[in-house]
DNA sequence: GGACTATCTTAACGATGTTAAGATTCGAGA
DNA sequence: TCTCGAATCTTAACATCGTTAAGATAGTCC
């Protein structure tokens, strides 16, 4: 695949800096590797790699990590925790408009994804989103029901139509995911790293989806 | 990660069969590609462990293959055109009934992904798309072009409503799309080797995304 | 200050992708 | 049919990776 390269024989060895112990090693992998994703991309992430941009031998990780599935784990959980926080100003931003609210929150996944995009398929790495740190999980099921306790809310006030609410909520969420893929992997028409040209798609195919939303009785706006 | 689970200084080292030359070399590792696929999922793909397979040296395959990605696209092409076969055969079952022929198309999609995932996940390793074989790549776009056309005369004709078409196409692939990424990741209620409530989830949330593409002046249903 | 323990390094193992060099076989031209 | 170049395959090696064992270093507690 791409192990080795062009350059052979090379063995860079930068200088171990700061003494033998280095007082908080399991924050610094985390920022080498967060630093570290965006530049190789998640499934090319390398321990090894990780551990000498800590400036540390191969071997330290070891001391705070059980394997490096628990590495690349914590790192999709501050992943997950930036995506978290995208969700949250999003939705702090829409107000209490709960179409608007339901629709800026899928934008805001999308732009997300499309902005950093490494982080966003950190987390769907094979085997890591089980293994993401309680509090994130717990902090993200808590605001999927709080948002949920709303959507319900506001279909019963008429705002939505009167679809299955599960049914609605799940196609709302893999149409967002969905999306969100296409564009990464290029499969739309927008370049992957165009982040307006992706967020105008994300704003009309919510739209579509959105008036499939709304009830029968009203005119098909507001 | 994995490579060495616990067994260690084991050469199983199975016996070369059939002389120095194998006559269909580039086929047999396919086929040994194909059936490694299901069993160590398509980012664990190892050339040596092909070749193994096969009944081969480990250096043999780059005398039919670049490197390993382009083993893994010949792999991801094979896939694409298991796809793009269930997809066909799901237009051929569905017949002229616009709106069920739509429907049964990402059905068809999704039931693909959820009964192989494997299969399914390999066209999306990173940097393979592009990769692919060209008719696999002519016969999809075929594919699509046939179905696209069929979608506008429909909606010319008022079975689908006055939506922008890109939009509504694009959207309805995300749906699809990510619906299937949700289940074969097990971020839904069903397990991801259920076909059945896969199937299931697939007809609830297309029929709450069709019913948005109903045009208004109508009965919504039929 | 001395022992204990956590932390880090060095060195090694097996695995992988890849390449170079040599062995074997095929096939076309004499 | 013989021969010889090209195609095909093997062996051996290299660099890299994840992982572990054993030893070095440095904080901490009595």
């Amino acid at each position: 695949m791409s192990p080795p390269p062009i350059r052979r024989r090379v063995r860079p060895k930068p200088p171990r800096k700061r003494g033998y112990h280095h007082r908080d090693l399991r924050q610094a992998l985390l920022t080498a590797a967060l630093q570290a994703l965006p530049e190789v991309g998640p499934e090319r992430l390398s321990l090894r790699d990780i551990a000498r941009r800590a400036g540390v031998s191969e071997a330290a990780p070891y001391h705070h990590f059980a394997d490096k599935e628990a590495l690349v784990a914590a790192v999709a959980g501050e992943c997950a925790q930036r995506l978290l926080a995208a969700l949250e100003d999003a939705v702090t931003e829409a107000g209490d408009d709960q179409r608007r609210r339901f629709q800026l929150t899928g934008i805001a996944y999308i732009r997300f994804a499309v902005a950093h995009p490494a982080h966003f398929r950190a987390m769907e790495l094979p085997g890591i989103a089980d293994q993401m740190p309680r509090d994130v999980r717990r902090r993200f099921d808590a605001f999927y029901a709080e948002e949920e306790r709303r959507l319900r809310a506001a279909q019963a006030e008429g705002v939505f139509a009167p679809l299955p609410f599960d049914r609605m909520i799940l196609a709302a969420t893999a149409l967002v995911h969905g999306l969100a893929h296409l564009v990464i992997n290029g499969a739309t028409e927008a370049k992957p790293t165009d982040v307006d040209h992706a967020l105008r798609l994300a704003r009309d195919v919510t739209a579509v989806f959105g008036a499939g939303l709304l009830p029968r009785s009203r005119s098909p706006r507001r």
